[in-house]
DNA sequence: TTGAAAGCGCTAACAA
DNA sequence: TTGTTAGCGCTTTCAA
């Protein structure tokens, strides 16, 4: 049997269509139509259909939300988290990823799709195409980790203040060749953590070793660049790493050579989890708060939602040191020429 | 200015909606016809809406997926893989996810929006509301993990095999006392894991003793069980561990015991990613396969979409045991009263 | 307070 | 090959 509709309800009822309406709505009716209704609706198992009343309403009640890499922990993290928050508004996420040019296509289907709003985090900055239909989409919209002055609605993670502190506190256990594994400088995350660095090191009236800066385009292989900080006379006696897959590529090389954390090598990760704190040494770790930045998220984009001329808005969530232990006072026997 | 429409296009290119719907659909129409038609929609910046076409089609190209959890890194692959998966095949995926009667919900508004397809992973088989519900469910359905004779189309992870398989490896190392934490039978995964535990036993003429058996609540601290298993005289040897969450506490638990890996305690945990190989030891695990669980689901659903007359089928996608550093020998001087 | 009817943007059947 | 038109299921005027 076909679903039942509207009209089934009516006649079922013995009232008319704009009456169930009404009813459904939560309109002013008597209570004897009311009851009619709920009667008839319960009875036929009826479903309004979203499709027919969004077409009508022009609202869906769907939100887009695009991420490079669903299978990225940290993405995860955060669509758990969006998706309490969005259904606790009657929101239904819509989710799609992809890299690349995937992305264009992404936008024109969440444009078809007719959402209500549109999450989105870029896999780049450079492509002037996608931006162009990121800012000629017609609901609000809010873009994540990637810097547009003032045309976007946006939430970023406070990487250059972050990055600034957990060198400070390298710096100040006596670290001076501090290893920097970052994305490429392409996109905020990696232009900001490689600014905060620099900075930590002009404060302390320190010049930067170039070399000892790796950016790491997404793909490729980080285990040169971890061995070429790793090794030599001149070795970095910290490093700072982008995430636990890297950091677990760094433990296992870091044992390969003999070099006892946080004795020969002192590590912050970027990133917090289960493992890193529990892991012996402890890691200490460079978190960023998944629930702030979720919560910028959503309401940056309610308050779109609720006000439409509203100006653009960029917020910027702090990350913290979490402070355990794997980083200690470096080490005096190895790592400088003498 | 408002989203131009298929009229829009239409009276832009002189021909009848009806036309411009014809090379929207690559129907067959005169070269000439369509050139105007791609010509006004180009100027127009046209997108069809998809809401309205839905409405027709009686066709959403959506597809709804539910977890309990997404925050959990094991659905986050699905997901990524899931994603990929409907996308090359134009459908987009719809989520959404909660614990208990949110569930419910969850399938009435999956209704609502129409989707095309459904795949369902609950967090319980005792919810008699619920499976009414997704049985009566209109589009095509998958189960994941959960036990329903004949009368749903299904995908499980062959966890009976797998954990026999493990038990089979500790007991060939001479383990005899081998904790099994476990989650709840009521569901699949901990039904069957308990029931390869017994097989191994069984077929080893051994007895099971029921207290190494350890069947974890969600959202249960599980730290107590771990403790009651990795202490007293009588200790378990060797640990089969529900996933990287308990792992990292077993480990940690360990090293305040001062026992060493393998040397004092053996270790398999369930469900393979990056660290748990990287760790020292290397952690053997039974993995299961993300990429032949999605195939699995994938292929179900659009099974059903093609030929709704199929019979329910039920798929079982086998694990795989992966060996690794974290096994060993049962250790002779501890662990056994003499 | 309720009913009747227009119309959202599209597809598909029917005509021409 | 193309145009005309009914109608998908709903909301929302406008009348009664």
């Amino acid at each position: 049997m076909a679903r039942s509709t509207i009209k089934d309800v009516a006649r079922e009822a013995g009232v008319s269509v704009g009456s169930v309406s009404r009813v459904l709505n939560g309109l002013p009716v008597s209570p004897r139509l009311r009851q009619k209704v709920e009667e008839a609706r319960s009875l036929l198992q009826y479903e309004p259909n979203s499709l027919a009343r969004s077409m009508r309403t022009n609202s869906t009640g769907a939100v887009g939300f695009f991420v490079p890499d669903v299978a990225n922990p940290l993405y995860g993290a955060i669509i758990n988290s969006l998706d309490r928050r969005l259904n606790a508004r009657g929101l239904m996420l819509l989710l799609a990823s992809g890299r690349g040019r995937m992305a264009r296509d992404v936008v024109a289907e969440f444009r078809r799709r007719q959402v209500d709003g549109l999450i989105f985090v870029p896999d780049s900055e450079d492509d002037a195409d996608l931006m162009h239909d990121l800012e000629r989409f017609s609901a609000p919209t809010v873009i994540q980790s990637v810097e547009f002055p003032s045309r976007f609605y946006g939430v970023r993670v406070g990487y250059r203040d972050g990055t600034r502190q957990a060198v400070d506190y390298l710096l100040d256990l006596g670290h001076r060749r501090i290893a920097l594994l970052t994305p490429l400088p392409h996109l905020w995350p990696g232009r900001e953590r490689q600014a905060g660095y620099r900075e930590a090191f002009r404060q302390h009236d320190l010049t930067v070793d170039d070399d000892l800066i790796r950016p790491l385009a997404i793909g490729r292989d980080p285990l040169p660049d971890l061995k070429a900080v790793m090794q030599g006379p001149d070795r970095a006696t910290a490093l700072i790493l982008p995430g636990s897959h890297i950091l677990a590529l760094a433990l296992q090389q870091a044992r390969e050579h003999g070099l006892s954390i946080p004795h020969d090598l002192s590590i912050i990760s970027i990133g917090d989890n289960d493992w890193v704190a529990t892991y012996a040494p402890a890691i200490t770790t460079l978190r960023w708060p998944v629930e702030t930045l979720v919560d910028a998220l959503v309401d940056l984009l309610i308050n779109q939602m609720d006000d439409r001329s509203l100006r653009p808005v960029q917020v910027i969530v702090p990350t913290e040191l979490v402070l355990r232990d794997s980083c200690g006072p470096v080490p005096s026997t190895d790592g400088r020429a003498c």
